[in-house]
DNA sequence: ATTATAAGTAACTAACTGGTTACTTTCTGG
DNA sequence: CCAGAAAGTAACCAGTTAGTTACTTATAAT
């Protein structure tokens, strides 16, 4: 989301633009490390090598800060999303590629289920003002209506599922393994985050997926 | 949990077991719905009716109170499950219990889903020191093992599940779906919490653990 | 250069927070 | 009935915390 300082200034001395962000990456680092609750401004500043004033200045205060989080991790899987490109594949290969796409996504950005984890603890009051993610979802239950449309006419998954419970189940499946990977390692003691672990768990989330949508 | 004060005394006046209880639901209470971080000790004593001393007295710290309402949370969702008898069952009609208990268990404790939640956060510190619960799921996972292993010699289940993949994923589809149910129902702007939503979503979650145990 | 404006800093504050201390009241066993 | 232990209370404390104030420095248009 724009880390570069193209369009304006060259001087070198003072950057706005690179000073907001550095405010918004240590934010978010902190936000998702303690969450919204244990997060300390103070050490968000220090992160950012900014002032705890500029924090103020550019974001209002400590709940803004949070949303103009939220919104940057959900503007961050959109885009990702949105590079899949499912159309040139099979409905079976596509959906295939969705799922492994969501648990990778999880890997990739560890940040996002601690913020979501906040954001559901406080009852999705920051998300609820904005503007920015209201129908941001829609492209992705557009992309599952497709595949799922495709592969009913195709014969090859079954007739009754829905768009909607299917993101919610591919979300599932790969969120909580990795939401609740310390407990989950702890009572089973074995390491999930094992480069082994994680492999058995990505066949298995897609085998999940693709199970239940073989027709009857 | 022995939420009466049969055994012990009858006087009326003071009861130490029902006030120690009394601080431990009050600390469940504030901890699931603020977080480990969130949670104030001073709010805790006053939800319990009681002094702060005496949490610390019955308690020693913030830390260790949190630890005691985990082990309550886990001992509470065993016994629960303990109940459950999948022998005389079918495999798939045990199999669609046990899902289906999952799904209403998080109904029925809401509080358990924002504790682990707040536990994970910390990355099970709590868990990990606590010798109570360390093979608490051992019996779970052996019911899961079972219906397995009866369902693959029926012939009605396929062979290649793994019995802590299962207990994962059936654990996951219920469990996201109540973690983020406030996040799901800003984006997706409906209530999932209503009646007719969670029938929904109960029905689809036993589709979708049968969907993936048929055979090929 | 001048000046208005935005960027940046350091010190402060009022409210809070987990935990403790010094003390009083109630209970129980001999 | 009395002494020691356990239960309970209120006031306090030292360290934090989100947010602010008063001030300095750099930028860009005139």
């Amino acid at each position: 989301m724009a880390s570069v300082n193209a369009s304006s200034k060259s001087t070198g001395k003072r950057d706005p633009e690179a000073a907001k962000q550095r405010i918004l990456l240590a934010a978010l680092a902190e936000f998702s490390q303690k969450g919204l609750g244990g997060a300390r401004v103070d050490l968000i500043a220090e992160r950012a090598g900014a002032n705890k004033r500029m924090l103020y200045h550019y974001f209002g205060n400590k709940d803004d800060l949070f949303l103009a989080v939220l919104e940057y991790a959900y503007s961050e899987i959109r885009s990702a999303e949105l590079e899949l490109e499912l159309d040139d594949l099979s409905p079976e290969e596509g959906m295939r590629r969705l799922v492994a796409f969501t648990f990778d996504y999880f890997i990739r950005a560890p940040y996002f289920i601690n913020l979501l984890n906040s954001e559901n603890l406080h009852r999705a009051r920051h998300l609820k003002r904005s503007k920015a993610i209201l129908d941001l979802h829609g492209p992705v239950i557009g992309m599952i209506r497709d595949l799922l449309r495709r592969g009913v006419a195709e014969g090859v998954f079954r007739a009754d599922a829905d768009p909607i419970q299917v993101f919610i189940t591919n979300a599932s499946v790969a969120y909580f393994y990795f939401s609740n990977i310390h407990t989950l390692s702890t009572i089973f003691d074995r390491d999930l985050q094992s480069e082994h672990e994680l492999e058995t768990r990505r066949a298995h989330v897609i085998d999940v997926v693709m199970g239940y949508l073989r027709p009857a």
